[in-house]
RNA sequence: GGCGGGGUAGCCAAGUGGUAAGGCAGAAGUCUGCAAAACUUCUAUGCGUCGGUUCAAUUCCGACCCCCGCCUCCA
């Protein structure tokens, strides 16, 4: 089966393939944080999008190759180091690290590069030199040094952008530069007092690289002039991705990033993000309100990439309802394949006629919802669809298993959780974990059960209501009562 | 003004020219001392509105309405 993408160069689905001739190997570039604040639930849809592709590239069997940035020098970051006075390094390294820890939480592979941008201030130099030696960038009286859109005939290759009929936000201050055209982008900007002692020296003067520079210096850095994938949010098409085709095309003559993916916005309630509106989510305010990095991951994950997800907290309980179905079957199966013996494992136990019977029943459903899992991602990353086909699986596996068929198959559910586990590589939701009771907890459950024997269900349920307490359920299964944590 | 995405049950959401996956929530039943979990059944004559094409449209075409995003440093 072929993998399709939706790429928004070319704005058609397309079949991937990896520029390496071997086909093995694939670059992806994805654009990081800007770390001078905790990152938003925003911030990690893309990372959360960036991660199942990368995921789903591996799982396909490509070599892949992550690069993502940190940018750690900007206007923002300045701003922060003026108003606060902390040193930026210190400032950017404390973001950088909670950063870092929230990809933890949300189990995002870590990328095989993290550059930061002030690390690579000499390849953003020497690219910006290599433009300005082709005449497609110059120095403006302000200092600055821009890239002259006017030069690069394929700009505007990402969005269609017509310049006469461009609204300029409001966030720039047009007459505070001084380019030759309004859709110019900075290089390089020339120091100024408000950088204090930010800023580099270069063959122009001091100064400090323009937003996009840092992306196709390091981009081409870790992974050729010309790389497969590149992602980011949709806000980032223009101008980031435009200016960063533009800057590195034009020095290199060759073709930048092959596939550009975008994923949609995330709202809140219905509506943008924003501080004022009280709807702005950092990680951290989430996990104060009981909510898991797991519990975030699914919310983010379950949403096709590319249509807005509308963030709610019914959604996040949704989604915890949703893993609680998924933990609850994977124990059940854990708990069965407990009493595999070592032959069931090697899988060199004969077959008896009951248990071939079980492994053929389940062989049939295990290789449909494999097909229908490749199938779905396979089209553009079709979450909803690989997840139903998911859940189809859950419902006829439950039902052998209530059939009492599987019960006694320790071999059959070792091979079910062992498609599973190839699922999770994908998905990264992990597998749930059984806690052992602690011995206080065992014990009440034991005086329960004997308060059961003996008809006395007052006091049973009773020690059921005070385990439950102290945060563990118990459950009567046909083969005895269980504890589970809650 | 330009460009783009979307409107499918209470909520989220997949999907197809042939009569609506899946998840959450809800109802009933089986099981259970009662529960829990699981299973079974039920919950959109309907897929924004109005036209058109077709034997047949939610799916194609046209018009319209509504929501959302981008249009210079926001993932």
């Amino acid at each position: 089966m072929s993998l399709k993408f939706f790429n928004t160069l070319t704005h058609r689905l397309e079949e991937f393939h990896p520029l390496d001739p071997a086909g093995k190997r694939v670059g992806i570039y994805t654009c990081g944080p800007t770390v001078y604040d905790f990152a938003h639930i925003g911030n990690f849809r893309a990372f959360t999008f960036e991660d199942l592709a990368r995921r789903y590239l591996a799982c396909k069997g490509y070599d892949v190759v992550h690069v993502m940035n940190i940018t750690d020098v900007e206007d923002k970051i300045i701003r922060k180091v003026r108003e606060t006075r902390e040193p930026l390094q210190q400032l950017t390294g404390r973001y950088t690290a909670a950063f870092l820890d929230d990809c933890r939480a949300l189990n995002l592979l870590p990328p095989h590069h993290v550059p930061r941008a002030t690390d690579h201030i000499p390849e953003m130099l020497a690219l910006i030199g290599a433009l300005m030696d082709k005449g497609v960038a110059y120095q403006a009286p302000d200092k600055s040094v821009y890239f002259s859109i006017a030069k690069f005939a394929r700009y505007g290759q990402l969005k269609k952008i017509d310049a006469d009929q461009m609204r300029p936000g409001e966030r720039v201050k047009l007459d505070e530069y001084e380019k030759e055209s309004l859709g110019d982008f900075a290089l390089w900007k020339a120091w100024d007092e408000a950088d204090g002692d930010i800023g580099w020296d270069s063959p122009w003067g001091r100064g400090r690289p323009g937003w996009h520079i840092e992306c196709s210096a390091m981009s081409m850095k870790y992974l050729g002039e010309s790389f497969d994938l590149h992602c980011g949010g949709e806000d980032l098409v223009f101008p980031h991705h435009e200016d960063e085709i533009a800057q590195s095309e034009a020095a290199t003559g060759k073709q930048f990033a092959r596939v550009w993916l975008h994923c949609a916005y995330l709202l809140v309630n219905g509506q943008k993000m924003s501080k004022r509106s009280g709807n702005f989510f950092t990680l951290r305010d989430l996990f104060a309100k009981g909510y898991t990095g797991r519990e975030l991951r699914y919310t983010l994950i379950a949403e096709h990439y590319r249509r807005q997800l509308n963030f709610t907290f019914e959604g996040v309980d949704a989604a915890r309802a949703s893993l609680a179905r998924i933990d609850e079957f994977l124990m059940k199966l854990q708990d069965i394949a407990k009493h595999a013996t070592p032959a069931d494992a090697n899988a060199v136990r004969p077959l008896t006629t009951e248990s071939v019977i079980e492994l053929t029943q389940q062989n049939a459903l295990t290789s449909r919802v494999k097909t229908a899992f490749e199938k779905a991602l396979d089209d553009d990353l079709n979450i909803s669809s690989a997840l139903g086909a998911l859940f189809d699986f859950i419902r006829d596996t439950n039902k052998v298993l209530s059939e009492g068929v599987l019960l006694s198959s320790p071999r059959a559910a070792m091979e079910i959780l062992d498609t599973w586990r190839r699922f999770d590589t994908v998905l990264g939701f992990g597998m749930p974990q059984a806690q052992e009771a602690p011995a206080d907890i065992a014990a009440l459950a034991d005086l329960r059960l004997a308060a059961r024997k003996a008809k006395d269900f007052k006091r049973a349920d009773q020690i059921r209501d005070e385990l439950k307490a102290k945060g563990w359920v118990i459950e009567d299964t046909p083969k005895g009562p269980k504890l589970k944590k809650l």
